[in-house]
RNA sequence: GUCCCCGUAGCUCAGCUGGAUAGAGCAUCGGAUUCCUAAUCCGGAGGUCGCAGGUUCGAAUCCUGCCGGGGACGCCA
């Protein structure tokens, strides 16, 4: 759409006689048809050439305008109006559509840049909840829209498999051989793995409450890892085999995958060498026995060592930024990490710009808002330590099996094949839409109910129209009838299709610009709503051929778009459901 | 206490870098299926945009303060 509003502004400025103008971005849809297609307010203008807005208006109207697919020019007050002529407008908005093919939205704002977008990034032996979800699709998400708006694009899993929470776990490897070994069966010949690990893992936890000394057990068990002893070695990364094996099935089932995935304990050995360098730089000061970075007076210290002379998370990721940037000096490195994290952050770029990094400037914390779970009748945050969590696959399958059942009954000339790989699609894009529906800063309640509901602004309710699409082509490829250029759309709701098309580029730029989403979900839900608006008033395929194939290719257009704007999304579009 | 995020209809949320009468979905009430899939569509009802100032020709949108909710604030990640 903005090809068009630039003609509009490039003429405005030749009639005002202005050299530099930003007219195509101030442009509106006035707020009824009536009024027009098009709006230029004037008021911007009026300051700049000390004149009324009316005045202005008013002049601009009077002026010859020669673009074929203006209709006419009117004024309403301050406000300049443009009526598009609807069949050569419709006639040129198909071709662009048509010409950029399976190209279509792909933009070129991040042509040249590198992004980094670290997403996920779950803890090794312990099950993916539902609340890996947001990191896990706003980020797969975010990277998805960044390459198509031209960026390149590096998928960053920064895996949690380090830190003294293992020495807890492979002490309670060792404590509990006698009652669950898990020798035998080896953990990789077991079912779920990674879920008996975690009972493990809880287990041990609850005894530490109760026994004293188990605490000093563990951390010898950590410091053993870190020194090299085989046997936890081993253990460790038989542990981190089988816990990515487990991600691998769900990531794929959620069309999430990473160029990078590097876990916490890779950046071990380069600890020293990042405590050095800000020992260099006279930033590391003790305090209590540990060692603090202060890195302005508007936030409390960073804490870069403890007492017992290990690091920390936070030192890692200093590490592990600087590592990044070497490999991939990036424009823009995306954190996709919930908003709790904020500080810690802060704290982490903060650091690294005292270091004298430049690039400090370039690291985001693209934060979102907690997902919440219900605990006895009040919301609260989901966390494994406690157990009480929900479990990610579970709520797939359960979502998947909820859809199993309406596509059978809504279809049941298919086959078993069929059934499955559809259900599959609309329960897990049930699901994934669900998450990403609402801006990324909200925090979520976490409501099965609201998930599973099929209707309203679902995800199901956007494959479901990309199926009336498919439905309309399929027939149309029946009869033999070919495509029109689009002169015929001259339907108010046809305009209304095709000004939102054509906004489809600009959704993906902005949403990339925002690493927002959310923005294409809104704008997918106002296309489907509008062309089931459409569909229900006006026939596509009816007596008049020329018409037929003409609306055709609108609905060929709109196939384009929400079909991209679904994979986008994660979201396997449909031919039938 | 300090800092961060949020506060729009009964509920869940849109509202783009400020622009002409604040929009959806769910729930509720009433309608639509000889015809491209009714997982749909149409209509009714429902709002002092948390409150108070300020900036501006113009504020749900920007700034300040207050109130309410959530979160973070040193040896977990």
């Amino acid at each position: 759409m903005r090809h068009f509003r630039q003609q509009i502004g490039d003429r405005v400025a030749s009639i005002l006689d202005l050299t530099s103008t930003d007219l195509a971005d101030s442009m509106t849809d006035p707020p009824s048809q009536d009024l027009g297609d098009l709006s230029l307010p004037c008021f911007q203008l009026a300051k700049q050439l000390k004149k009324s807005p009316p005045e202005i208006a008013t002049q601009l109207a009077q002026a010859s305008w020669d673009l074929p697919w203006l209709q006419s020019v009117d004024t309403a007050g301050p406000y300049l109006n443009f009526k598009v002529n609807r069949s050569e407008f419709a006639r040129l908005a198909v071709e662009r559509v048509l010409q950029a093919g399976e190209g279509w939205g792909r933009g070129e704002s991040g042509q040249g840049q590198t992004v980094i977008v670290e997403y996920s990034s779950p803890n090794i032996a312990k099950q993916l909840a539902v609340h890996h979800l947001r990191s896990t699709m706003l980020g797969q998400a975010m990277a998805n829209l960044l390459r198509w708006a031209g960026h390149t694009v590096i998928s960053w899993n920064h895996l949690g498999d380090w830190g003294t929470g293992f020495g807890k776990l492979l002490a309670a490897w060792e404590k509990y051989r006698s009652t669950d070994d898990l020798d035998s069966p080896p953990l990789e010949k077991r079912e779920d793995p990674v879920s008996d690990l975690n009972a493990l893992y809880v287990r041990f936890n609850q005894s530490c409450q109760e026994e004293e000394g188990l605490d000093s057990i563990a951390r010898e068990w950590f410091r053993k890892l870190e020194a090299g002893d085989p046997l936890a070695v081993s253990r460790w990364k038989r542990i981190r085999a089988v816990s990515l094996h487990k991600f691998d099935s769900i990531y794929q089932r959620l069309g999430v995958s990473f160029d990078k995935t590097i876990g916490e304990s890779h950046y071990e050995q380069g600890m020293e060498a990042v405590i050095a360098q800000l020992q260099d730089k006279g930033l590391l000061v003790e305090s209590d026995g540990a060692e603090v970075v202060h890195v302005t007076d508007q936030m409390p210290p960073m804490l870069i060592r403890k007492q017992d002379g290990a690091t920390l998370y936070g030192t890692r990721d200093l590490a592990s930024a600087m590592e990044r940037h070497k490999l991939y000096p990036f424009d823009r490195c995306l954190y996709v990490v919930d908003a709790g994290q904020g500080l810690h952050f802060k704290q982490v770029f903060g650091v690294l710009k005292l270091l004298g990094h430049e690039w400090a400037s370039h690291l985001e914390h693209a934060e979102f808002g907690v997902m919440r779970l219900k605990v006895d009748g009040a919301w609260k945050k989901g966390k494994t330590r406690g157990g009480q969590v929900v479990l990610l696959e579970e709520v797939l399958n359960q979502a998947v099996q909820l859809a199993t059942r309406k596509v059978q009954e809504k279809n049941p000339d298919l086959d078993s094949q069929q059934v499955e790989q559809i259900s599959e699609a609309v329960g897990v894009g049930a699901v994934i839409f669900s998450d990403m529906k609402a801006a990324r800063r909200k925090d979520v309640n976490f409501e099965l109910e609201k998930i599973l509901a099929f209707d309203g602004e679902t995800g199901p309710y956007l494959q479901y129209t990309h199926v009336r699409f498919c439905s309309i082509l399929r027939k149309a490829a029946s009869q033999g009838l070919a495509a029109g250029d689009g002169r015929l759309l001259e339907e108010a709701e046809e305009l209304v299709l095709l000004k939102r098309i054509l906004r489809f580029p600009e959704v993906v730029a902005r949403a990339a610009r925002d690493a927002e989403p959310s923005h294409l979900s809104q704008y997918l839900l106002e296309l489907a709503s509008e062309f089931n608006t459409y569909y229900a008033q006006h026939r596509v395929l009816g007596d008049d051929a020329s018409l037929s194939s003409d609306r055709l290719v609108l609905v060929d257009a709109l196939k384009k778009t929400l079909g991209r704007g679904l994979q986008l999304l994660c979201i396997d579009p449909l031919e039938r459901m």
